[in-house]
This record gives structure tokens, C-alpha cells and sequence, in this order.
RNA sequence: GUGGCCUUAGCUCAACCGGCAGAGCAUCGGAUUGUGGAUCCGAAGGUUACGGGUUCGACCCCCGUAGGCCACCCCA
């Protein structure tokens, strides 16, 4: 057994599945510059307060989840690792005065986060997520596109099936009131309540309408909800949310019972979701409005809406269905030679084709040509530049692999050969993992 | 953080009741000194996750640890 190991929770993304996740990057970048979104990069660590602060303090992502990190000389104060991208990206927002640009502030960033949690498949220490953040802009029509937005990234990843999840879940004026009601609904039957149920009536009201305990099913079926109890404002906001989303043509399930993890979130939740899938988590992403956070971080009021959505559990969701079999040469052309210990001249061929834009590759290795030529078809290359005698008369020979095919060719005229036959310009969203199998 | 299942070569898995650790794939070499993925032959690859215990003897039984997975908590 090897010594040492990625970390618990945490996994190498070996080339093939990288290249998964790069083109699902370039996927959500080329998507967010056509809605008018610009790409942001924060620290991948802040001072813990901005998140225990923006997030909440009583919150599981921060009081069991936070990877702290303590400052050298300690203190009392600390670091952590972001476990989510939108209070660094609202830190960013009032630190550099945004306020003052143009509103909203659209604003996008991909990258991993952390959370400190107990790995499962598609849960991990280090996850990735894209994320998109409007912030300035109260709402509604933009809650709709943003969802849209989401909608949109997932088919053009390959997964029509996702479905929409959509609740409100108030603001400051009509939330207290009716986790209050909540809380005086359920409080007669304390008593009779399984134990986890007892503890979230005290610590976190809303999880008791998705509990998973059947025996709570015929409980929480008469249970208030929170769209009937809304303020004026937040149902006046909900309805044209869904009235814009109408007029997408958005398909979506109303969800009372969703609730989101982090304090921020007001009005407008959403989640996008794999029906129907055993284990792995079937949560692949989920935002929210967020119009209390900036003033939460110490900027004006400021009204925002955002979203996250996990890389880590579409790759996983497109392996599972097979739609990550592709298959992409590595290089155009292999440079080969016929007499086994000239590397220099295959270096030096190559080199040129490189110069010239070609992806070229020589095989340095000083087998015979048998071997050069076998190790080249197993990584499916396309041509095969074999350097022999011929290049006493400034010519090589063009193998084409996949035709089986050969012709003489001059050393001169070999790029603009290659660049008139490339075939490398064929890919899906990924490929498959290799000769060996899976990852 | 709670409970459960699992861990043998790079990968997928065998190994009877506790009795000599194996195969396929992949890798490398040969058959084939200037022509490829097939075929045949061969090689290399193991502290059976790690650490203890029981036993004449442990991949196998017991304890602990680590890691993976499943269900929760929660979430992407």
C-alpha cells in the first residue's frame, strides 16, 4: 500500500475526468458572458467571521463543516476554508465599493469548495461548484432568469432530466411569525415526537416538514406553510416569480418543505435535483435571494440572488448514465522513426509541427518501430509521421491510422498535410476513462 | 457528528472448514532488425489496507485504527 493518500474526502480528477470538468467549466463560462456575467475569483480562504457572520453561526455548514485555519501567531482569530462561494463574493462586493458601479453587479466564479463533512459518493471535502451572483437587483423578473440560467446550464451539460424545485421562504417580516405558528403547531405533540424531530423543533423548525419518519407524514400534512403565511411584499414577489417563469415556459414543482442550509436566503429557493437516483446525493444544486447578506457583512442593504451548482455530482450523474464515452486522440500526429536510437530527429520533426500549430508528439523512446507504431494506435492517434531513409530526400511518410493508409510526403510540406487531415476537433462533454476502465 | 456494510496486484475479482496467495484486463519484453490495436509466448507487479491478538498455522476468527460505500444529520 502506498504510503501516502489524498485526504479523506478529497480525490485526484485524473486527466480523463478532468477533462469532463474542463469542459463543463468552459460550458458554465461561455454561458455566464452571454447573460452578462463576469468571472470574479475571491481567496479560497477568508477570516471564519465572514462566513460565521454571512452563513450563520448555528448553522451545520459552519458549527460541524468549517475546515478552520489558525493564524500563526494565534490570536483568537481565524481563517477557514470557503465552504461556499457567495459571502466572499458579497465581502468582495462592498470591499471594492460595487455599489457604485453600475447595479446589478452580475458577477461569476468556478471553483472548489470545502466543508468538512463525512465523504460519501458525491460528497466530498473538496467539491466544485459554479456559481453566479446578481447582486443589486431586488427581484422578481431576475429570480426567473436566474433560474432559466440554471435550467439552461444543465441541458447544455447533457442533463435535460433535471427538475426544478420552488418555494419562498419570507424575509424578516413574515418569516418569525410563522416559524412562531410552526413552532405552536407542533409543540402540543413534543412529547410523542422522535427524538431528532424534538430537537429540530427547538434548533431548526422548517427541517421538520421534510422529515423522513413516516410516522410524521399525517403530522406535517396539517401543518401551515409558509406561501399561505407570507407578507404581502414576499407573496406580491413570489407571484411574479412565478409569473416570469410562466412566461419562460419554466417547469418547476412548488415545494413547500424546501428549505435552504445557510441563514441568508430569503424570498426566492430553488433546487435542481436528479429524480429518482439510489444513493450519491440527488441535490446538484440550489440558490436562493439573499437580500439580507450585504448588510449582514457590514455594506448597505443591498438585494442579491445567486446560485451554486456541483460539478462533482453532474460528472457523477453523466458517468452513471454512460454519456461520458468519447473518444479523443491525445495528440494529431506521432512522430516515429525507423531507426530506433535517432531520437533527435523525431524531437526536431516535431518540434517544427509544433511551431506550425500542429499537436505533434515524437516518441523519444527507443524501441523499434513496431513498438513506436503499436504504442501510437492504442492512443489513438490519427497520423503517424515515420522518419526513415527517405529523409535523405527531404522526405517522410504520412501514415493515416485510422485508413490504414500511407503516402510519401516532403518534410516542407508535412504541416500543411496535417492541418488539411486534422481530425481532433471531435468531443463530447467527456471521454472515457482510458484503456484501464474507471476511475 | 450517529448507525451499518466493505477493503486481496494499477483495475475487476477468485482462493473449500483456518493449511503453498491466483486469474482476466492493463504495463513491459519476445515471436516481428522499416510498419499499428488481433494472436501466441514470457516477465514484472503482493507486508492480503495498517497495527495488535487467538492459533502448530490467519486473506479467513477477535480487537483497534485508517479509507471507501450505504442510511441518517446536512448538503453540492
Amino acid at each position: 500500500m502506498p504510503p501516502f493518500r489524498a485526504p479523506r474526502g478529497t480525490r485526484d480528477l485524473l486527466p480523463t475526468e478532468r477533462s469532463a470538468f474542463r469542459r463543463l467549466e468552459a460550458v458554465a463560462a461561455d454561458l455566464a458572458r452571454r447573460y452578462g456575467y463576469r468571472e470574479i475569483e475571491t481567496p479560497m480562504f477568508e477570516e471564519a467571521a465572514v462566513f460565521e457572520r454571512g452563513v450563520g453561526a448555528v448553522t451545520d455548514v459552519i458549527e460541524k463543516e468549517l475546515f478552520r485555519i489558525a493564524h500563526r501567531s494565534d490570536e483568537g482569530e481565524s481563517w477557514a476554508l470557503r465552504p461556499e462561494p457567495t459571502a466572499g463574493i458579497v465581502r468582495a462586493y462592498i470591499q471594492h465599493g460595487m455599489q457604485t458601479w453600475p447595479q446589478p453587479v452580475k458577477l461569476t466564479m468556478t471553483g472548489p469548495m470545502f466543508r468538512y463533512d463525512r465523504p460519501q459518493a458525491g460528497r466530498y471535502r473538496q467539491f466544485w461548484q459554479f456559481d453566479i451572483e446578481a447582486i443589486g437587483d431586488p427581484g422578481p423578473a431576475i429570480d426567473a432568469e436566474i433560474i432559466e440560467l440554471g435550467r439552461s446550464f444543465y441541458r447544455l451539460a447533457g442533463l435535460d432530466e433535471v427538475e426544478i424545485l420552488l418555494n419562498s421562504i419570507g424575509d424578516a417580516a413574515c418569516r418569525p411569525a410563522y416559524i412562531a405558528a410552526l413552532t405552536a403547531y407542533y409543540a402540543p405533540h413534543a412529547d410523542r415526537l422522535p427524538a431528532i424531530e424534538r430537537e429540530r423543533l427547538h434548533k431548526n423548525p422548517l427541517r421538520l416538514l421534510d422529515s423522513k419518519d413516516p410516522a410524521m407524514a399525517e403530522l406535517n400534512a396539517g401543518a401551515p406553510r409558509i406561501t399561505d403565511q407570507l407578507c404581502d411584499a414576499c407573496q406580491a414577489h413570489f407571484t411574479a416569480v412565478r409569473g416570469h417563469l410562466a412566461v419562460l415556459g419554466i417547469v418547476y414543482r412548488l415545494e413547500p418543505a424546501l428549505v435552504r442550509g445557510l441563514d441568508y436566503y430569503t424570498r426566492t429557493a430553488f433546487e435542481f435535483y436528479i429524480p429518482g437516483r439510489q444513493g450519491q446525493q440527488q441535490a446538484l444544486g440550489g440558490g436562493g435571494r439573499y437580500d439580507g447578506l450585504a448588510g449582514l457583512l457590514g455594506g448597505r442593504p443591498t438585494p442579491g440572488i445567486g446560485f451554486g451548482l456541483g460539478l462533482d455530482r453532474i460528472v457523477l450523474a453523466l458517468q452513471a448514465k454512460g454519456a461520458l464515452e468519447s473518444s479523443e486522440a491525445a495528440s494529431v500526429a506521432v512522430v516515429v522513426g525507423a531507426d530506433p536510437a535517432d531520437t533527435a530527429t523525431r524531437l526536431r520533426v516535431a518540434t517544427d509541427l509544433r511551431a506550425a500549430g500542429i499537436a505533434a508528439r515524437a516518441d523519444l523512446s527507443r524501441r523499434k518501430l513496431g513498438k513506436q507504431l503499436e504504442s501510437a494506435a492504442k492512443e489513438r492517434v490519427h497520423f503517424v509521421v515515420i522518419i526513415g531513409d527517405e529523409l535523405a530526400d527531404g522526405n517522410v511518410q504520412l501514415k493515416d491510422l485510422d485508413a490504414g493508409s500511407q503516402q510519401l510526403v516532403p518534410l516542407a510540406d508535412l504541416a500543411r498535410k496535417l492541418a488539411s487531415g486534422d481530425k481532433s476537433h471531435r468531443h463530447g462533454v467527456g471521454e472515457s476513462q482510458g484503456p484501464a476502465g474507471r476511475s
